[in-house]
Formats: C-alpha cells, structure tokens, sequence
DNA sequence: TATCAGGCCCTAG
DNA sequence: CTAGGGCCTGAT
C-alpha cells in the first residue's frame, strides 16, 4: 500500500467528471477502478490517499494514470480573475486530474457516449467487458473483466452490441474494431501523433465526430489542448463567452478548463 | 406521450 | 458547405 498527501486530487470528483466509466465509489471513502486489464482500490480521507498496490505498481502505472505529476495548481492560476464563471467552476472541480487512459478503450467508451447519459454509458461498457473481457481477480479475491481487445470485437456482427444496450451504436464500435484489428488504422501510430494529426485520424472511423475525437485525445492521449464540445459545454458557451472560449489565454491548458465547466454544468448548483 | 442524454451518418439542395 | 431526418434505449 502506498500512502500519500496530494494537492488538488479528489477521487468523487474525478469519478463523477465522466472521463471514466469504470470507476466506482465502493465505501464512503473507497474507489475501484479498472483500467485495461488492471484494477486498483483507493482510499481518500481529504488529502490523504491509501493506493492498495505494489510501489513499483504506482509508480509504473497509477501516478501516471492519474497525471499526479500535472500541476494543476498552476493552471488555476492562470484562470482570468475576472472571469469570475470559470473562477468559480475551477473552484467546484479543483480535485478533477484528466486521466491517461488506454486509447483502444477511451475509442470504444466515446463512441458509446453519443447521445447518451454517464450511468447508462458505465452499464453498455460494463456490459461488453462481461461479454468480451478477459476474466481476472482484485486483490479480494473477487472476479473483474478486462477491457476488450479490438481483435476480439472484431470477430462480431455490427448488430452483436445491441445486446449489450449499445442500440445503434453497436456498428459503430464492431466496424471501428475491424478497422484497427485489420491493421486499416494503427493505434501506435495514432498515439504518437501530434494533436491536430491524431484528431483528424481519429475522424476517419466510423461513428466518431469532432466531439469524440476530442474526448480521445483528451482522454487517452493526454492533449490537453483538446476543447470537447457537447451538449453542455455548448450551452455554457452561449450563455458564458459570447465572444468564444479564450483559446489565446489558455493555450495547452483548454481541456482542463472544459472539464472544470463540464463538471459545473452538471453537478455545480445554480 | 414527448423529450433528452457528453453525436454522428447520410442525403439533399 | 449547411440543414435536417434518423437512430437504440431508459429516465423524467
């Protein structure tokens, strides 16, 4: 187990903020998460975090995952005083940490999102691991389902997913897997381009837009100027920056400051 | 019953 | 290029 004090680090915050369908609040101040294959417990009381793992488990692996190196504290900083709307979402959302996640899983997760809400997305991606995932044990000795290849998605007919509540998403995410798993679009080579590049070839698969492309990027990749714009980031743009987002004064920083507002928007009262 | 949820595809004009 | 209809499904 490895215990730290981390700043402007709040698991219910970065749970509920929806980068992540899987994972969950499991006690009052206990978290599960899986991610691709591996499964981590987490505890928090304020700013200490109880990571039941291995040292070399956290340091390889779940600092990254967390970004627990990203100073968040400085992008706050930079937040514009006088704009005192996003002064105050940073504010509500000042745990939120954009996540690394596996690209080939944060592909599937997005394209599910569409038109869609948060709790419904978590059973869909739940539901395909059930199927499709390979089986494992935590640390109690329960079981837990991996995160499915492309490969193994591949194998199914473009209306197999309904079954597991995709409805008409579920050709999204079976052409798209064929699409990686026949070599037509290489993850590697994705994951290594820069923003614009990558986001324009995440466009080329079936069922991904601009809006899904961004969540990837963002997501998975870690470009955090990636700006997803969705349903109610649209509404808090209207109704807060008329003149649009000032990309200039958060050049690099946009995502952090979208997930801030997105999470404002929906959990925020107003 | 109608509308909406972290959109995107496809077809017309 | 832009506009608009269609799409699974569950919650309200």
């Amino acid at each position: 187990m490895i215990v730290k004090k981390i700043e402007h680090f709040n698991l219910e915050q970065i749970c509920k903020s929806g980068q992540c369908f899987r994972m969950k609040q499991i006690a009052d101040t206990r978290y599960s998460v899986i991610a691709g294959q591996e499964y981590l417990e987490v505890e928090q009381r304020e700013k200490e975090c109880r990571f039941y793992c291995e040292e070399e488990t956290f340091e390889n692996f779940w600092k990254l995952y967390f970004d627990l190196e990203g100073d968040y504290h400085a992008c706050i900083g930079q937040i514009d005083p006088k704009d005192t709307y996003l002064m105050q979402a940073a504010a509500f959302g000042d745990g939120i940490r954009i996540l690394k996640q596996e690209l080939w899983e944060m592909i599937v997760s997005f394209l599910i999102s569409q038109q869609n809400n948060i709790s419904r997305i978590r059973k869909c991606v739940q539901n395909i691991c059930e199927n499709y995932g390979e089986k494992r044990m935590n640390l109690h000795g329960e079981t837990y389902y991996g995160f499915p290849t492309a490969a193994v998605l591949a194998e199914l007919a473009e209306d197999d997913l309904k079954a597991c509540n995709l409805g008409y998403r579920s050709k999204y995410v079976v052409r798209t897997a064929k699409s990686v798993a026949c070599g037509e679009t290489n993850l590697e080579a994705v994951s290594t381009m820069p923003y614009d590049e990558a986001r324009k070839e995440l466009m080329k698969l079936y069922g991904a837009g601009e809006k899904v492309a961004d969540c990837v990027c963002l997501f998975a990749l870690h470009h955090l100027q990636a700006f997803p714009v969705d349903t109610h980031i649209s509404q808090a743009l209207q109704s807060h920056y008329k003149r649009g987002f000032p990309n200039r004064r958060y050049e690099g920083m946009q995502g952090i400051m979208q997930q801030y507002i997105f999470y404002y928007e929906l959990f925020g009262e107003k």
